[in-house]
DNA sequence: CGATCTACGTCGTTAGCCGT
DNA sequence: ACGGCTAACGACGTAGATCG
């Protein structure tokens, strides 16, 4: 290379930054399934990105997982350019530019995909990582989307090469401003220098973009917060008793931290807060906020691809609402059928669609045979014998099961319950799988029938710590938060304004935000009894429940 | 001189962190 | 979930220091 552009300023320094997005963690086991590059120079605020999709070789695939992460799945990709072909693009552009450097996030991963190809590049690689292990020691994470966030730039969702690109580009003119100012680099003389000079300092203090003096000013408050990156994106909500003490448990404790609340605290810059006139309230205000702005790091209450639905009683149709003939429900599907729906397969066949086996024995392989003798096995342990099975059988069965599970977990430790030992296409494992699903959805519409009947409700409960203090009260109906206020020492429950609807009205109300709110709602309640809280619920158009028989329902939901 | 302790280097294993 | 790298750790061995 020319001693001229080891000389030049940083931020005139020609480069070309590349981002791949692959189907596994080396060349070896994996295919490039996308490549991006940008010519720029840190001086360059909008660099201009060249993306391509590359399409599989014959018989490869894309793992779930990536397709997840990348949204990319071999349908995106037929129409794709081979590998050789994109190749061919960025060594054409290779040669007609001056470069002096290639630029990436975690080198070492993208140079061992790009590097074998013939893309005319032999020139130094600039880590982002590595600088990022020098320069920011003290950030709890040194992903790109932690350290592009933690600067100010907040990545896609979805994991793509373009979006990569941009944010390791910014994270570049962000680090070459930091060496001018405070390291003296300025050159990439200086630069290789430091990198071989400057070790990875070891118990670096922690550094947070947020400001400290914002999150010691909140209010001791119950109340929902919002973390927010730079560009005042929400990142994530959450709900607090205490919202100075939660959300500072964010920045105290990086220990017991999962590494994706790391990634998280790293790109978080400010903070709002709502204020509620209690935790049961911020719980349901919660799920509100995540319905409707869908946060990233909000995995559990998103939508995501859960959906509610409904059966019919011989379990062979399905619908998203429920119907005089479709509704036993709601149920929560993750993927294209419910577990359940296995037994409808099972009954009416006797060689069960094979595509059922691999739910069955979680993702292992299991052929027709093993699944009907799983079944054969089924239904000699619980005496059904060979004749069709009523459901009505089958959901008797399930609540013996469900009872019987419960037993045992009350009894023995649960980390000491009989682990499985048998082969996965084992009749027995099989027909043990097959008693799981049971007694799964037996509980499942146990709770689908509280959900219902909560749906139309009043609660009240005793929130502060005087007894004289006004009960906090909340009526519910069509599943919603319809008033809320107080009641006064001695005054009665009201009754709900929709104690006279019926099932199917209930029902009618169900979608996932329904769902999840009274499901909220009833995790709430299950607080609030273990904390011995004292409190009134009426269901429905029956007389108010006590808390006594309350914990016991709880207990089985 | 031999026994014991400490300091330091080397080797092999492990845990954690990146990427997809 | 998986591959691959590195920092961290602990086991081990050796050399040198100290002491009886």
């Amino acid at each position: 290379m020319a001693d001229s552009t080891m000389l030049t300023s940083l931020f005139e320094l020609p480069i070309l930054v590349v981002d791949c997005q692959t189907t596994g963690a080396s060349p070896a086991h994996g295919h490039l399934i996308e490549l991006a590059w940008s010519w720029t120079a840190a001086a360059l605020h909008s660099p201009d990105v060249v993306a391509r999709k590359i399409a599989l070789p014959q018989g490869a695939t894309v793992s779930r997982r990536v397709q997840q992460i990348t949204g990319l799945g071999p349908l995106d990709l037929v129409d794709a350019p081979a590998a050789l072909e994109v190749c061919q693009e960025l060594r054409a552009q290779t040669c007609a530019r001056q470069v002096a450097a290639v630029v990436a996030h975690y080198a070492r991963f993208e140079r061992s995909f790009v590097e074998p190809l013939d893309t005319g590049l032999s020139h130094p690689w600039i880590c982002t990582h590595a600088i990022a292990r020098r320069l920011l020691p003290g950030l709890p994470r040194l992903g790109l989307r932690a350290v592009a966030g933690y600067l100010g730039y907040t990545l896609a969702e979805e994991k793509r090469a373009g979006d990569h690109v941009l944010a390791t580009a910014f994270v570049w003119r962000a680090f070459v401003d930091l060496f001018e100012r405070e390291h003296a680099v300025f050159t990439l003389a200086d630069l290789m220098d430091w990198l071989v000079q400057t070790p990875a300092p070891r118990d670096a203090s922690r550094i947070y973009a947020m400001p400290r003096e914002k999150r010691l000013a909140l209010p001791e408050t119950p109340g929902v917060y919002h973390l927010l990156s730079r560009s005042g994106d929400v990142l994530y909500v959450g709900k607090a008793s205490s919202l100075k003490d939660r959300v500072n448990s964010y920045f105290r404790s990086p220990g017991t931290l999962s590494s994706s609340k790391h990634e998280l605290v790293s790109q978080v810059h400010d903070i709002a807060v709502t204020e509620t006139g209690s935790s049961l309230e911020a719980a349901l205000l919660e799920n509100e906020h995540i319905k409707h702005l869908a946060p990233p790091y909000n995995a559990s209450l998103r939508e995501g691809r859960r959906r509610v639905v409904y059966l019919s009683s011989n379990l062979t149709e399905s619908s998203p609402v429920s119907a005089p003939t479709v509704m036993l429900g709601p149920l929560i599907r993750r993927d294209e059928r419910h577990p359940i729906e296995l037994f409808a397969a099972l009954v009416e066949t006797t060689t069960p669609d094979a595509l059922w086996a691999g739910e069955l024995a979680g993702g292992h392989d299991v052929d027709a045979a093993a699944l009907a003798a799983g079944f054969a096995l089924f239904r000699e342990r619980h005496g059904l014998g060979t004749q069709a099975v009523v459901l009505a059988d089958l959901l008797r069965l399930g609540r013996e099961l469900l009872r019987a599970r419960e037993r045992a977990i009350a009894i023995d430790d649960p980390d000491e319950l009989p682990v499985d030992e048998q082969p996965a296409d084992s009749p027995q494992a099989i027909a043990t799988r097959l008693e799981r699903i049971l007694s799964n959805f037996s509980r499942e519409l146990a709770r689908a029938r509280w959900l219902c009947r909560l749906s139309e409700s009043v609660l009240a409960w005793e929130d502060g710590e005087s007894p004289e203090h006004p009960r906090r009260m909340l009526v519910i109906h069509q599943g919603r938060v319809w008033e809320q206020g107080e009641l006064e020492a001695g005054e009665p429950l009201p009754l709900p304004p929709g104690h006279r609807r019926s099932r199917l009205q209930r029902q009618g109300v169900m979608d996932l935000g329904t769902y999840d709110r009274l499901r909220v709602l009833t995790t709430e309640l299950r607080r609030l009894v273990a904390a011995d809280k004292a409190l009134w619920l009426r269901v429905g158009h029956a007389e108010p429940i006590k808390t006594a028989r309350l914990a016991r329902i709880l207990l089985h939901l």
